[in-house]
DNA sequence: AATGAATTAATCAACATGATTGACTTATTG
DNA sequence: CAATAAGTCAATCATGTTGATTAATTCATT
C-alpha cells in the first residue's frame, strides 16, 4: 500500500498543497486542483494517484451533468493520518484522537483543583496507551499536539512544579511519533483555520477568552508563531490604564467580580446579567483596542472572537466588541469585521491535534 | 552576453537567493553560498555561472590565508540592474537613480508649496528623460518605485486633486518598464531591509516619523504590504487617550508645538529644547505603547525608529522611547530593543527604488 | 627547507525528480 | 454529430543531487 522507499509522512509540497486545498475547499476534482494551484493538469494527475495510493485522498462518485467528461471530486480520507490531542488547563486536562477530516474520534477528561506535572503525565500515558490499543492502525497516528497555557506557574504557589518541567519532552520519551507543544491560544486559532466552519481570509487574527485571555495570528493562510513562539500573545497587549488585555478580558477576572469560580464546562455556568453586563463592557473596550492595533499594524480584515465560555456570552462579548469599535478613532485604516468563532471549548483540544497536522500536511509545515 | 531565450529579469527563486544573500552578507565564497542556501556546491556553480554571465555578480581577487583552496568571492555587479525611485513629499519631490548596490547614481529634487498631479508628473517626466538619455545602458532599468503618502487629500483642500488620480498608472504610460507605488513609510521600511547598514533579525517593525508618522512591518525577512497594502499603518495605531500615533509622533504635531512649519531639509532645522523636549516625551510614550503592541501580537524582537529629523533629534527619540518601553506592563512578553535607523531622510526615496528590486529580485518578489 | 597529509573550494559526469507540453481518449451535453 | 471538459500517455526539459576528481593552499614532521 505505502510507498516504503520515503516514510509515509514524508510528503512534497505540491502533494500538501493538494491535501490542503481540499481540506479547505472541501471534495475537489483534478481539473480544479490543477487550476487552483497553477500545476499542469498531468501533474495533478500524477500527485493524485500517489495521494490515493498512500491513503489521504479517496476518489468520489463522478459528478455528471455538466458539459463534458464528468468529473470525479476527490476527498479526504478520514484515516489517512490520524492526530493526539492533549489539552492542558486550569480544571480540566482532555485527550483526544482526531481524524484527518477533523472528527473527534476519542475523548477523555479528568478535572482537578489544580494540573501537576505527575497526574498530567500519568493522565496522558494511560491515555494514550488505551487509545493505541484501541485504533486499528496505530501506525497511522502522525502524532501529539499539546496545548497549554505558558507560565503556569504564575497561577500560585501550588504550580511551582512546573517551572523548567519539560513536558513534551518527557511525554515524547515513551512515543513512537513527534510531540508539538504550543500555547493554548495559539492551538485555538489553528483550529479554526485548520477545521473551522468559518469562512475566514487567508489573513486574520483570533482572540480566545478563558481563564486568560490569548490568541493567535494568521498570515497568508499560515499560523505565525513568531521566532520566540510567543506570536499572538494577545493577552499581553497593551490596553489604556496601564494594563494588558488580559487584566480585563479573561475569564479570571469575570470570577473575580463573581467572588467565585466558574466549572470547567458549561453546564451550571450562571452569572448574572448585573456581573456579566460590566464584564462584557470592559472587556469589549479593551478587546478592540487590540484589534484595531492588529489592522493598523497588519491590515489584517477580519478578528475572530471565542472563547470557552457560553455560546450567548461569546455573542453578547462579540456584540459589544463591534459596537466599541466603531467608536475608536481610525483615520487610514479600515475597521475589521469582528466575527465569532465556531469552536468554543473545543478549539483547542481540536488545535493540539492540529498541531502535528499542520507540520506534516500543511503546505509550509506551519509549525516546527 | 544576456541569454536571450529567457527576459534579463527572470531569475529562478534560487538565482534571487543567491543574490539576496549576497546583498545581505556582502561578497560571499561559492562554498559559503551553498552552506547558507543549503544546495549542493554544484548547484551554486551552475547559478553562479548564469549570474556572472549575465551581468549580476562579479568574481573577486581570490582569499588566500585559510586552510585550503583559496576562495573566490562573489559580490553584486554595480550595474547588473538599476532602479528609479520616486519620492512624493508635503514640500519636495525627489527622483533618484540607485543601482544594484544601492548607490545612488543621479538625484533631482524639486521643492514647492504643495504638490499638484501635474506638477509631480511633469517632473518626474523629464527628469527620467534626462536620466534615460545619460545612463549608457538604459534597458538595464528594472523599474520605477513611487514612495507616497497615502490619502493626500486629507492634507487640505488644495490637494483635492489627488482624490482618484492615478500617479502609477500615469507614470507608466510613457515608460518601457514597470511602476510600483508603496506607502512612503513602507518604503522607508524597505529601504532598512533591503539597503540599511544595520543588523537586523529577520522581523521588526519600523517606524518613520515625518510629516506623518509611518512604519513597515518585515516578517520572516520579507516587508509585509497585507492585504489591502495598508500594513504598518503605525501611524494609524490608537494609543491611550483615544488619539492615533500619528496625532502625538510626528513632525506635523512638532510644527504645530512650533507654530510654523520646518524646511524641508535638516539645514536650517532649528528647534528650542523647551518645545522639542515635550514633543519627544510625548511622542516616545506613544511609540512605546505601539512597538510593545507589535511585540505581543507578533513577538518581535526589534524596533527600528528613523525618521526625517536631525540625527539628534533621532537619538532623543530613541532614547526616550527605550526609557518609556521599560515602564508598560510586559507579563508574558519579552520587552524588544529598539534601534536607530540609518538612512534618515533618505530612507523613503531608496525604498522607493527597492520596489522594483524586491519585486524582480528578492526570493519571494515581496511586493506585487 | 622539503615533503606529505589534511583541508577546503570548485568542477565534471551521471543520474533522479518532478515539472511541462502536445497528442490523444473518454464521456458527456447541446 | 459538434463542442466541451476531464483526464492520461509519452516525450522532453529544467534543475536539482551524488560521488569522483582536480586544484590550491596550510599544517605538521622530518
Amino acid at each position: 500500500m505505502l510507498n516504503d522507499s520515503r516514510n509515509w509522512l514524508d510528503l512534497s509540497r505540491n502533494e500538501r498543497l493538494i491535501l490542503s486545498l481540499i481540506r479547505r475547499r472541501g471534495p475537489l476534482p483534478r481539473a480544479a486542483l490543477a487550476q487552483a494551484t497553477g500545476l499542469s493538469a498531468q501533474a495533478i494527475t500524477n500527485q493524485t494517484r500517489k495521494l490515493i495510493q498512500n491513503g489521504f485522498l479517496d476518489e468520489g462518485a463522478v459528478v455528471r451533468g455538466k458539459v463534458g467528461q464528468p468529473s470525479t471530486p476527490l476527498s479526504l480520507a478520514p484515516d489517512g493520518a490520524l492526530f493526539l490531542g492533549l489539552k492542558l488547563g486550569r480544571r480540566l486536562v482532555e485527550l483526544a484522537l482526531v481524524d484527518f477530516t477533523g472528527a473527534i474520534k476519542i475523548h477523555r477528561q479528568e478535572i482537578y483543583a489544580h494540573p501537576t506535572p505527575d497526574r498530567i503525565i500519568a493522565f496522558a500515558r494511560h491515555g494514550i496507551a488505551t487509545i493505541l490499543s484501541s485504533v486499528p492502525d496505530p501506525g497511522r497516528i502522525a502524532g501529539l499536539g499539546v496545548a497549554t497555557p505558558f507560565r503556569l506557574w504564575d497561577w500560585g504557589a501550588e504550580m511551582a512544579d512546573w517551572h523548567g518541567f519539560d513536558l513534551a519532552g518527557r511525554l515524547a520519551e515513551d512515543l513512537r511519533f513527534p510531540v508539538f507543544l504550543e500555547n493554548d491560544g495559539s492551538t485555538a486559532c489553528a483550529a479554526e483555520l485548520i477545521f473551522g466552519r468559518l469562512s475566514l481570509p487567508l489573513d486574520f487574527v483570533h482572540l480566545y477568552i478563558a481563564h486568560f485571555a490569548g490568541g493567535g495570528v494568521v498570515l497568508d493562510g499560515r499560523l505565525r508563531v513568531g521566532p520566540a513562539r510567543n506570536a499572538g500573545a494577545l493577552g499581553s497587549m497593551p490596553v489604556p490604564g496601564g494594563r494588558q488585555l488580559l487584566d480585563v478580558a479573561s475569564v479570571s477576572t469575570l470570577e473575580a467580580r463573581l467572588g467565585h469560580s466558574l466549572p470547567p464546562d458549561d453546564s451550571g455556568w450562571v452569572v448574572p446579567a448585573e456581573i456579566e453586563g460590566p464584564w462584557i463592557a470592559e472587556a469589549a473596550k479593551a478587546l478592540a483596542f487590540s484589534v484595531l492595533a492588529a489592522t493598523a499594524l497588519l491590515d489584517i480584515p477580519v478578528a475572530v472572537v471565542d472563547g470557552a465560555v457560553p455560546a450567548s456570552t461569546r455573542r453578547l462579548l462579540v456584540d459589544a466588541t463591534r459596537a466599541e469599535i466603531a467608536t475608536l478613532p481610525a483615520a487610514g485604516i479600515d475597521r475589521p469585521l469582528i466575527q465569532e468563532g465556531s469552536l468554543a471549548r473545543s478549539a483547542r483540544i481540536l488545535g493540539a491535534a492540529a498541531l502535528p497536522l499542520a507540520h506534516f500536511f500543511e503546505p509550509d509545515g506551519s509549525l516546527t
